[in-house]
DNA sequence: TGCGCGATTGACCGTATAGTCATTATTTTG
DNA sequence: CAAAATAATGACTATACGGTCAATCGCGCA
């Protein structure tokens, strides 16, 4: 009966990615808190509700855990930025696409985006550099929209990437300073700000 | 007399502040190559030419020396931003020194930028905390020329506050991409940019 | 119920490193 | 120049943590 043997074979998968699943979410939060050097295995064990030889049996490393961890959560934020990014229509639209994205995905999973921000780029697992590169494709997106509406005559010349790279630096700021610090202000209103400020510095001069 | 003990103390005075500022010089470079809790006193010492009961001589721990390196340059690095704000008239040109200082300093002291940038938060030194310390007065006296300026009608309405946290944004973003890549831009380019896009964004609407 | 086997456990090992201190080197002093 | 005082050393200790594996558990099945 292959398709018993097959069946089977599929349910203890999914048991298998449960557990997975459930050891990434009990790193994530650690990783969060602690930083990858200063959290222990011990911890995230313990946080899963695990013993610490059962963490080894899913993963084969510390590492592996830290790389398995954000490697899902920087695809999912890729592919929903660029997701939104193609859905807007004008360079104003995709920049705004952008932010909300990145908003509304740090919103959703603060644990990861602490360990983004917070996260020593050093040995052995350089997490800065990862998530610079992972911002790369996004970036480029906005920089080809920006070309693109200067081309057209739809905004003032700007050197495009640079600007796009800026646009990253604005929302990277403005989310680190809310997770840093406990926000005066709602999530609207600093992207509100953000938007107004870009919209203001690209519109065409008063000539 | 107490003129030769005076000054026979003070020379070992001078003598002990030498080595302990030999001693930040090499804890400093070990701490950006490696962050906090992978750099290791036994490097230190050896950066410093000393053996690492030495280094217990001068500092009482690995923390009190990582605090010694910190203070040692943010006040500087606040003390040269205020200064130069200061010095400066309208809110602009504020702006305009704020943003020229951080450059400036990044240029000279690329390995304390590089600690600030790319260490953790977690436990046991709150790096990323205590730099946002002391960027709070800096900032303070940007809102406070940027509410003059808005009062005068000088400049539109905006948010003083939010403006002067996003301007201290552009200037971490834009520092914190020389030091992870290499530059395609100058410094100078950077900084133009930088100054161009906001004047632009806070110039009266062309109405 | 009792058996067999995979899943789980946590005591244990090796290693790395912060911090100590008896010993050695150097400088000061009488 | 010798003795005393001071500075520097690095072998050593205690501890913490990543990773292992023999012992144990408990689920599914007859």
């Amino acid at each position: 009966m292959p398709e018993l043997a097959q069946l089977a074979k599929s349910k203890k998968q999914v048991v298998w990615e449960f557990r997975q699943a459930e050891i990434i979410t009990a790193a994530r939060k650690v990783f969060a808190e602690k930083g990858y050097i200063s959290a222990t295995v011990d911890e995230i064990a313990a946080r899963a509700s695990l013993a610490k030889g059962t963490i080894y049996l899913y993963f084969e490393s510390k590492e592996h855990i830290y790389n398995a961890v954000m490697t899902n959560d920087l695809e999912t934020l890729r592919r929903l930025t660029l997701e939104k990014i193609a859905a807007a229509d004008t360079a104003l639209e995709k920049i705004s696409a952008y932010i909300n994205a990145r908003f509304a995905y740090c919103e959703e999973r603060r644990d990861f985006f602490r360990i983004m921000y917070i996260e020593p780029s050093g040995s052995p697992v350089l997490s800065k550099a990862k998530a610079r590169e992972w911002l790369r494709e996004p970036v480029r997106e906005l920089t080809v929209a920006i070309e693109d509406a200067i081309a057209r005559n739809q905004m003032r010349p700007v050197p495009a990437e640079i600007l796009a790279w800026t646009v990253a630096d604005l929302t990277t700021g403005a989310l680190q300073r809310r997770l840093a610090t406990t926000p005066a202000t709602t999530a609207r209103e600093d992207i509100d700000f953000l938007l107004h400020f870009i919209h203001a510095a690209l519109r065409p001069p008063a000539s």
